[in-house]
DNA sequence: AGTATCTCCTGCGTGC
DNA sequence: TGCACGCAGGAGATAC
């Protein structure tokens, strides 16, 4: 479910409903997702202590105390939502936070447990072996054409798994990917080291024009994604590929075309993104 | 080292 | 209605 600009929306959805709150009680009903969870880790180190601080790495999310972070991770299916202590939960609620003051909990559902609950305990949580390996943010200023270029030189892997790959830039999941090279004009096939510098620079661009964009509408609904408060996003309403295969390309016409990359279904148009890499 | 494939899990749509 | 199958927004693990 969740690339960047849904984890981004649910960071700031939350962040009012947290931030210099504590977290009481916690029930968790299962005892792993893709991992264990810590719950006595987290019991011992996170409970009873004001949350000073929810950030956002990639597809991450980060809730500070003193002494530690909570860390989060969505999956495919993973949702946070903040609700009254007397809903019960429903299936899937694997975990709850019971939050203080005030009578509600947040809620960990995640239908496929490709998601994680961890717990750092450091001041600095870059240091963790799961964030430590970690590209640029996407919309940060360290992600330029020209850092792009010097990583895809020499390589042979198509371009759309090149940017899926978060040791290279985080946060660009297999939607963004696709929306990404249709709005740079770049075949999802195009080897990575073939790529021009004007061709990265015009990646970049894209990428981080593509992913603003869906942030500001609030992520991308699909199927059932909702931020913490609820609501869905409207980027879907936007795609220009995604999901659109054998609809007329918005900007010349043609037919929008699939094939698999990697396991995963990529879109794009054969008029706007020649094979040729030029585009 | 780089690349491709497999894997975890549940649910839904499709076709027979 | 039932069943098999393929696919789903991620990404670590494994096998070349």
């Amino acid at each position: 479910m969740p690339e960047l600009p849904e984890v981004e929306t649910v960071c700031r959805g939350l962040a009012p409903h947290l931030l210099g709150n504590k977290v009481t009680k916690m029930v968790a009903r299962r005892a792993s997702l893709r991992w264990p969870i810590p719950i006595k880790e987290l019991k011992q180190s996170f409970l009873g202590k004001e949350i000073v601080a929810l950030r956002r790495r990639g597809k991450y999310l980060l809730m500070g105390v003193e002494g530690g972070w909570a860390l989060f991770h969505l999956g495919m299916s993973g949702h946070l939502r903040v609700e009254e202590r007397t809903i019960k939960p429903r299936k899937h609620d694997h975990v709850d936070l019971h939050l203080s003051p005030g009578e509600d909990l947040l809620r960990f559902n995640d239908t496929r447990r490709f998601g994680a609950l961890l717990w750092i305990p450091e001041a600095e949580p870059e240091r963790h072996v799961l964030l430590s390996p970690l590209g640029p943010e996407p919309l940060g200023e360290m992600f330029t054409g020209r850092y792009l270029h010097g990583r895809a030189k020499a390589r042979r892997l198509a371009v759309k798994n090149f940017i899926m790959d978060g040791r290279v830039v985080v946060g660009v999941g297999n939607i963004y990917a696709s929306e990404s090279l249709y709005m740079a004009g770049i075949h999802p096939e195009t080897a990575t080291g073939a790529l021009s510098l004007s061709q990265c620079v015009r990646l970049v661009e894209a990428i981080r024009e593509i992913l603003a964009q869906a942030i500001e509408k609030g992520g991308t609904t699909l199927r059932d994604f909702r931020n913490g408060e609820g609501k869905p996003g409207y980027f879907q309403q936007v795609l220009a590929v995604y999901g659109r295969q054998g609809e007329p390309c918005r900007q010349c016409g043609a037919e929008i075309q699939t094939l698999r990359l990697g396991q995963r279904s990529s879109f794009f148009c054969p008029g706007c993104q020649p094979a040729s890499g030029h585009g």
